[in-house]
DNA sequence: CCCAAGTATATGAGAGTTCAACTAAAAAGT
DNA sequence: ACTTTTTAGTTGAACTCTCATATACTTGGG
């Protein structure tokens, strides 16, 4: 009954696990060797920076920083302890909090984005043609639209 | 200086991202659901799977694994705790360790794989085309080329 | 033959992640 | 109004991962 992968999908899949893993570990070493952070950390800091106010509900960040809720209330505890991030309750849903960047978060940031653009650069973009990354790019879209809540 | 992401790159970037987040985070939840494993252990079950004698040293098996030598040394103390894998002294390099695949480990994996498949089908070969399949694999390929050691 | 350098693996601490439980507040029923 | 059900967010425990270090063996020089 089971669909096994023929050949062509093992190839692809294994192809897939070794990239991405890849990618994931180089984009983790660079930015916790040279910013001190781990990339979900990053993605967090990047998704505040782009709101207004710098500024976001913690479900909203969630969804756009691509975390559990868990997960960013542990990861917004220790970004606090480091002064990068502050929590606010909000005013309309007492039930609700509001993590903001402060002007240290902005700062480390802005300090860790070049060589993390370097990074990303190096383990995947200079390795595709144009051609490649429109390929990619529709592929991961319909998966990300498929998978997503 | 830094060469900044332009539209396009940004757009598949972060499409990148949240893919392959979304396929690994369905991969775990499924294997740790369903058979109690994360996915890192399922490679390495499957691993030692396709080895002569269902065994591998260690530094062989987390090259294949694609894990590092800590984390393999980590997981195949948990694994043979369940009495999954065991390990053996080589004979040839007394610095070595084999771990071996048992009947039980065997057994698990061969229990877990159907409905593995079945994740990898739903979360990735369902939504894409054939040719999509394969320009995923050149795309892959060409990144494992490049980052691998 | 002995010592320095290298290799194979293990281990412990610290950090991040997950899952399930928990608190608190809002919304929906009745 | 009062209870039930959702929703927002936090927390603690268990587990995995990483990094640095430690151990044991092997190899390559002198």
């Amino acid at each position: 009954m089971t669909r096994w992968l023929d050949d062509d999908e093992q190839r692809a899949w294994r192809a897939f696990l070794s990239a991405t893993q890849l990618v994931n570990e180089a984009l983790d070493r660079q930015l916790q060797r040279d910013a001190g952070m781990p990339h979900t950390y990053y993605m967090i800091l990047v998704a505040l920076s782009e709101a207004p106010e710098r500024s976001m509900r913690m479900s909203e960040l969630a969804a756009r920083a691509q975390s559990s809720q868990s997960r960013l209330s542990h990861a917004v505890a220790r970004l606090e302890e480091r002064g990068w991030v502050r929590r606010a309750r909000c005013s309309d849903d007492r039930r609700g909090n509001t993590a903001v960047l402060t002007e240290d978060g902005f700062a480390a940031l802005a300090a860790a984005a070049p060589g993390h653009v370097e990074e990303v650069r190096r383990s995947l973009f200079d390795v595709l043609t144009p051609e490649q990354v429109r390929s990619l790019d529709e592929i991961c879209t319909a998966v990300r639209n498929t998978l997503e809540r």
